[in-house]
DNA sequence: ATCCATGCAAAGCCTTTGCACCCGA
DNA sequence: TCGGGTGCAAAGGCTTTGCATGGAT
């Protein structure tokens, strides 16, 4: 979250991107938000929606879905458990706590949806960086 | 997981990049398999690390640590919550289960991290695709 | 022998950034 | 006014892919 004395200048552009956002529930990515805010600001540029959706989801008032980042990483053992990530390193490494099965079967009664696996994985600080 | 029917052909670059895989605990990226793997196979090419990676992970020997694709989604609601992915076209849609702190809690103990948050996603088949 | 895998390089996709101008507070 | 925001376009980073050749079964 931001501080309050760092409050966000609202911008007409800013205030729609939030706007169309908070209309949907689609999870849109960035470039979708671009094509909904553009029927409204057609000379809106797509560096300006990437550059307030990171504004946003850092200032608390969106929030970005994927973990991690862009890039991928890969673990030699397949068996199923979670991880932690090092908010400032960035270093992932083996989360002590046994994987949870029930959490999906107390999921399944509530959608529609056929519940075929889940991944969590948690965020924080390492050793190091605290 | 892939069928026996479709039992993976072992080359020795294949071999290699699973061996590597697994004597290490520190989840590498595509690009730092690719310079592991180069110190015994000099003239491997980065391109069959991605294919391998990728292979690997579908047929369950390995996995990769990212949740959905290189793609972000934004959420306009900021509150903690979980989704659920359809394995098949991608949709996301929010999860009606209840956020969890506890989870926090029990691994927090376990852990020389400082655990700050948690992010849950399921996967499943969508009502549509099922 | 067959068909998948490889090396190489180019292309692709999403995202970030430099710069000059603009505008909200 | 003035510092952050914008549009535009180019660059960047990671990943995928086309193609001719190579190699596992």
């Amino acid at each position: 979250m931001l501080q309050n004395q760092t409050r966000l200048r609202m911008t007409r552009q800013r205030q729609v991107i939030l706007e169309e956002l908070r209309q949907v529930d689609t999870h849109p990515s960035a470039d979708e938000v671009y094509e909904m805010v553009r029927k409204r600001l057609p000379r809106i540029s797509l560096g300006t929606v990437y550059r307030n959706l990171e504004i946003l989801s850092e200032s608390g008032e969106i929030q970005k879905v994927e973990l991690g980042s862009c890039l991928k990483r890969f673990d030699g053992f397949p068996h199923p458990h979670y991880h932690i990530r090092c908010v400032r390193c960035d270093r992932l490494v083996d989360a002590p706590t046994q994987f949870d099965v029930s959490l999906e079967g107390r999921l399944q009664s509530e959608t529609d949806f056929q519940i075929l696996g889940h991944k969590l994985e948690f965020s924080g600080l390492c050793p190091d960086c605290k």
